[in-house]
DNA sequence: GTATTGAAACTTTTT
DNA sequence: GTTTCAATAC
């Protein structure tokens, strides 16, 4: 108790010892929210006895919810541990497990991510024949999407659709894709969110159930919920209305999603008589940066008006700097830190912000040419990836074989000759009878399929229910080696030992074994339907191992409620950042403003702020003036390098400087590998869930290095194999072979 | 039924 | 410049 009041300022101290009724918190950037948050739960447990688990914490990401969790264990012992904690999606997900059976669905339902909504949205669409052009699968995923998070079902979509032509269609899809959905036991994002609403309207009985489920609920970046999940926290508080919501009006940068702001500046007028406290004392960032920020979001109109103060000095000056094109303000940024490093900041401290993924590669190449290690978050991510997308698509048909969509993925993966003609015949028979496509496959001959065909289908569904059977006798990991083994899906990359692909591919199944072994290992007696939906849920930051001291390169969205001493934003250019199509409307502009104050807020010591005047975009050449938001930043806090160098129009021509040309033309530094994507796929490093080793950064023997799985070890061995790899010892002894590419150096 | 190739779309941000 | 889908040849 002593220090569970300690060292909070009276704002803080009042939002901690406010527990009952509707709490507002606006907190401003690098307000301290998570420190009151976590004082909130533990002030909430030991001086008002309130029972771990009947209190609930959402949080934006499973990141947040971990730290938080460590914190309270630290403050309070392990019993702190069973706070009920999570994401919207994360908690939903928990309870449909037990609930969705109300709806139809069985406590194994598959969660779809985007990529598999549009296939059931292509796959529906094929089977109603549209294929109108103004219809995409992509458009319709939005569509679809912003109708759920409005919580407007088919029916309802129908209606409001009227008898426009092409709204008709949409809603008719709409109505075929949930009801696809259903039938494969599947439940998309948006899902997760509105099905426990339609359950508590449903079911008052559940709904009473939830209400004594939690006495208290805290909301963490309240600003970025939508309307689905208002709906959420108001069925939940109902009892009680104990509901303690944190936000920034100003860091709002999920309009795009269906983050409702309404949510916030309208808190008060649903909840009854809340308490408002604003905490406006910043501890993050020096006094430049922090005017900087705010001179730049005060010129948002439709905000709440607060002033940011800090007790720190003024620190020094953010520095913008203007590269002649896209590749010399990569290497400014990558020359930049290499110059820090020297003098001796760590490669932790710093992070890299862009506004779109794609501006990762250049910055990426930077790196590597000045060997400085960095790890990407987010982008192409590990689970996306085709290898382990199919081992996925197996663990998922066989939790839940009604989930058609993993299940053609892999019914010919690796090929086992049942081709298209077998597929539609069987997937046709299916829905002439009224079967899934998996009790479809007991009825190769009904359905059409010659004998050499079916004998096919029923080796494959052999496989398959033997499997199952072993599933149920098998730990996590060996399940999933089990299904690797026995599907030949990893033999058939283990047919050449030469093959750049294979051997990469290869890899990355390893790894992810040894990534169900981790989740093994954290969560006892996990299962394997545990270990799907955590992997579904997980958010790009969640994959970020922290504590390899590499350079952080995210996206602004992404750096969300993370902060770091030394910051870039890149690309501050008019049409990338704030985009060309938010130029057209007021509120995606104010986002985009927002966007950018999230970001320099990131910012604990320095910011620089970085440009190009031209930039390669989808293969061509953009010339493209700084980001007006630059302008909105009083000019004695900014400081300015580079830029309005002289040029001359063949540099102009081929878009680059003289000293980039130098540079090109230098024969040394790093070199990449052309290769046909397509062919190798290994031309990628891997990015979001370990930190890539640059083959230059070498291992020794004897250093000390980390995995991600198995922590630290000690380097005994070289081995040869088909990629680098060693010998390590890790603690507690065991002893392991493991290619370099998943080992870290540590300091 | 499978493998190879070429054209088209694509990129804002994410659970 | 990259990834994905459909057509074509085997």
């Amino acid at each position: 108790m002593s220090q569970l009041l300690e060292n909070l300022n009276n704002k803080q101290l009042e939002a901690v010892l406010t527990t009952d009724g509707p709490l507002l918190i606006f907190a401003g950037a690098g307000s301290g929210k998570t420190r009151v948050l976590v004082r909130k739960i533990a002030y909430l447990l030991e001086q008002k006895k309130t029972v771990p688990d009947r209190i609930l914490a959402v949080t934006f990401t499973n990141k947040a919810a971990g730290e938080m969790r460590d914190r309270l264990i630290q403050m309070l012992g392990p019993d702190a541990s069973r706070v009920s904690m999570g994401t919207f999606h994360s908690i939903n997900a928990r309870f449909l497990r037990k609930e969705a059976h109300r709806l139809g669905y069985t406590r194994d339902f598959t969660i779809y991510d985007t990529a598999d909504s549009v296939q059931v949205i292509r796959d529906v669409m094929q089977e109603h024949g549209i294929n109108s052009v103004s219809l995409t699968p992509n458009g319709l995923k939005y569509y679809i999407s912003d109708c759920k998070q409005q919580m407007i079902l088919p029916d309802r979509a129908a209606e409001l659709a009227g008898s426009d032509f092409l709204g008709e269609k949409k809603a008719k899809i709409y109505a075929a894709y949930q009801n696809r959905l259903r039938t494969n036991n599947a439940m998309d994002f948006d899902d997760l969110l509105i099905l426990p609403v339609i359950i508590f309207e449903a079911f008052p009985e559940v709904l009473r159930l939830i209400q004594y489920r939690w006495d208290y609920v805290l909301v963490d970046e309240y600003q970025d919920t939508n309307h689905v999940q208002f709906l959420f926290l108001k069925a939940v508080t109902g009892r009680h209305n104990n509901i303690c919501v944190v936000g920034d009006d100003d860091q709002s940068i999920y309009g795009w999603r269906g983050a409702d702001i309404r949510n916030i500046l309208d808190f008060e007028s649903v909840f009854p008589k809340p308490k408002i406290i604003k905490l406006e004392q910043n501890y993050r960032s020096t006094g430049l940066i922090l005017k900087a920020a705010s001179s730049v979001v005060s010129n948002n109109r439709n905000r709440k008006e607060k002033i940011l103060w800090t007790e720190a000095g003024e620190g020094e000056k953010l520095v913008f700097f203007e590269a002649e094109n896209d590749r010399g303000e990569a290497d400014y940024i990558a020359g930049t830190i290499f110059e820090a490093l020297g003098k001796g900041k760590k490669n932790k401290d710093f992070a890299i912000l862009y506004r779109t993924n794609a501006q990762s590669r250049l910055l990426e190449e930077a790196l590597l040419n000045r060997q400085i290690r960095y790890v990407i978050i987010g982008g192409t991510r590990f689970y996306e990836r085709k290898e382990i997308r199919d081992i996925m698509a197996y663990l998922k048909t066989l939790v839940n074989p009604s989930d058609a969509v993993s299940l053609k993925r892999i019914i010919n993966e690796p090929a086992r000759g049942i081709g298209k003609t077998s597929l539609e015949r069987l997937e046709t028979f299916a829905s002439e009878t009224h079967r899934t496509l998996w009790e479809a496959l007991q009825y190769p001959e009904d359905a059409g399929l010659g004998s050499a065909s079916a004998k096919r289908v029923q080796a494959f569904l052999a496989l398959m229910t033997g499997l199952q059977k072993r599933l149920s006798t098998l730990t996590l990991t060996e399940g999933v080696q089990e299904v690797l083994e026995r599907s030949g899906y990893k033999a058939q990359y283990e047919t050449d030992d030469n093959n750049e692909e294979f051997k990469d591919r290869l890899a990355n199944i390893e790894e992810f074994v040894n990534s169900a072994g981790q989740f093994e290992f954290m969560n006892e007696g996990a299962s394997l339907e545990d270990f799907l939906q955590d992997i579904s849920l997980m958010t790009d930051v969640d994959q970020w191992e922290d504590g390899s001291n590499a350079v952080v390169l995210m996206t602004l969205h992404s750096a969300k409620g993370l902060e770091f001493p030394i910051v870039f934003i890149a690309g501050l250019e008019d049409g990338l950042f704030p985009l060309e199509r938010s130029r057209e409307n007021d509120d995606e502009f104010e986002e985009e403003r927002r966007l950018f104050y999230v970001g320099i807020t990131r910012a604990m010591e320095n910011c620089y702020l970085t440009c190009a005047r031209t930039r390669m975009r989808y293969g061509r050449w953009i010339l493209s003036n700084p980001s007006p938001f630059l302008e909105e930043i009083p000019n004695d806090c900014v400081e300015k390098t580079g830029g309005k160098r002289k040029m001359k129009t063949k540099d102009l021509l081929f878009g680059l400087s003289e000293d980039d040309f130098d540079r090109f033309s230098q024969p040394s530094g790093y070199k990449k590998t052309l290769t046909d994507s397509r062919k190798t796929g290994s031309n990628k490093k891997i990015q979001s869930f370990s930190t890539p080793v640059p083959e230059k950064q070498s291992i020794r023997i004897g250093d000390t290095v980390m995995h991600k799985v198995f922590g630290k070890g000690k380097v005994l061995a070289a081995v040869k194999s088909s990629q680098p790899a060693f010998k390590i010892a890790f603690q507690g002894g065991v002893v392991k072979t493991i290619a370099s590419k998943f080992l870290y150096p540590v300091d």
